[in-house]
DNA sequence: AAAAAAGTGCAACATTATAACAGTTGCGAG
DNA sequence: CTCGCAACTGTTATAATGTTGCACTTTTTT
């Protein structure tokens, strides 16, 4: 089989923080959206590892660096950063991830260890037009996909067998 | 085009409910299970419509018929009923909705109306063998699924159209 | 009947998210 | 330049959702 997806393995994730942080800045350029400092720094946080973060999570981050915030500040930089298909939310862990395909219009499938925590966002066009089929048999007009699987991730696995 | 599911058409809803919990009867008798009068109450209340109801509804509703109930009541009998498969919880909603496929142990795909609120669900092997498909694929090991998807339901989709 | 297990009532608390309003900053029109 | 609007931020308070811990009762098992 081939390569693991990057949260599986170990990898120069500082280099998934700049690239994020980089397409950020070019997709609110382009969309003339201003990533304010609280907005690319609570987008940075997120970026942190590949297990979500809770809001809570992000704000006692913040404070800890100093800044004075409170929850809508958080909440505030969150939704921005949704609007912008920068984060997702998880709604099965109210937590937020960073997205690993911005710009591409996608419709996420969020594979979640119970374990480790990590999360790797998909994309397959074989699942989303399988939805897509079967709610459109139901006459349903499709707006927005939840879709979380929760399970344990290969590196798990592996810790498992090991024991 | 085939008859509309039964959440987009008048129907006799009593019929849902009473059907709904003589199968949990069962349910919990063949699993040994106590359906007490609490979590039995709780179920018909979940039960009432084809929209999800959050828990602190069902309390409400719970302490206005003179049951003494405090929030853990609700989320244990709750709890359980998920556990036996007769209750679903909707994330993305932070609410409970009726288990329409009781007993066949399966993946729900959930249509949620963000007009009318009611929820469809459906199981389709398609869309799930498509999800085990993709997540395969990364050597993750499923375990949990949950998929919502947001829209308009056909009963509103008319509406709209008359206006 | 005694012991164990399952269920319930209750108080307190924890976590997640929003509302309301005042102050500040960036930015274009005049 | 500077006035004025719109977007953004800070702050306080509060709402909504969910959990813990413990004492007590009921049911089941032995
Ligand atoms: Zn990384
Ligand atoms: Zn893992
Ligand atoms: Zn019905
Ligand atoms: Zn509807």
């Amino acid at each position: 089989m081939s390569a693991r997806a990057l949260p599986y393995r170990p990898h120069n994730h500082d280099a998934c923080v700049s690239q994020a942080l980089a397409e950020a800045r070019s997709i609110c350029q382009q969309q003339n959206a201003r990533l304010t400092p609280t907005r690319e720094r609570v987008l940075e946080l997120i970026w942190q590892s590949h297990k979500p973060l809770g809001a809570y999570d992000v704000l006692a981050k913040l404070t800890s660096e100093g800044h004075s915030a409170a929850p809508p500040t958080v909440y505030r930089a969150l939704d921005f950063l949704q609007q912008h298909g920068l984060v997702h939310r998880i709604a099965s862990l109210n937590a937020f991830t960073g997205c690993a395909h911005t710009g591409e219009h996608h419709t996420g499938l969020f594979l979640i260890c119970r374990t480790c925590g990590n999360v790797l966002e998909l994309t397959d066009t074989g699942v989303s037009d399988a939805i897509h089929k079967a709610a459109s048999a139901e006459a349903f007009r499709t707006e927005a996909i939840t879709l979380e699987v929760a399970g344990i991730c290969p590196a798990c696995q592996a810790e498992q067998n090991h024991e």
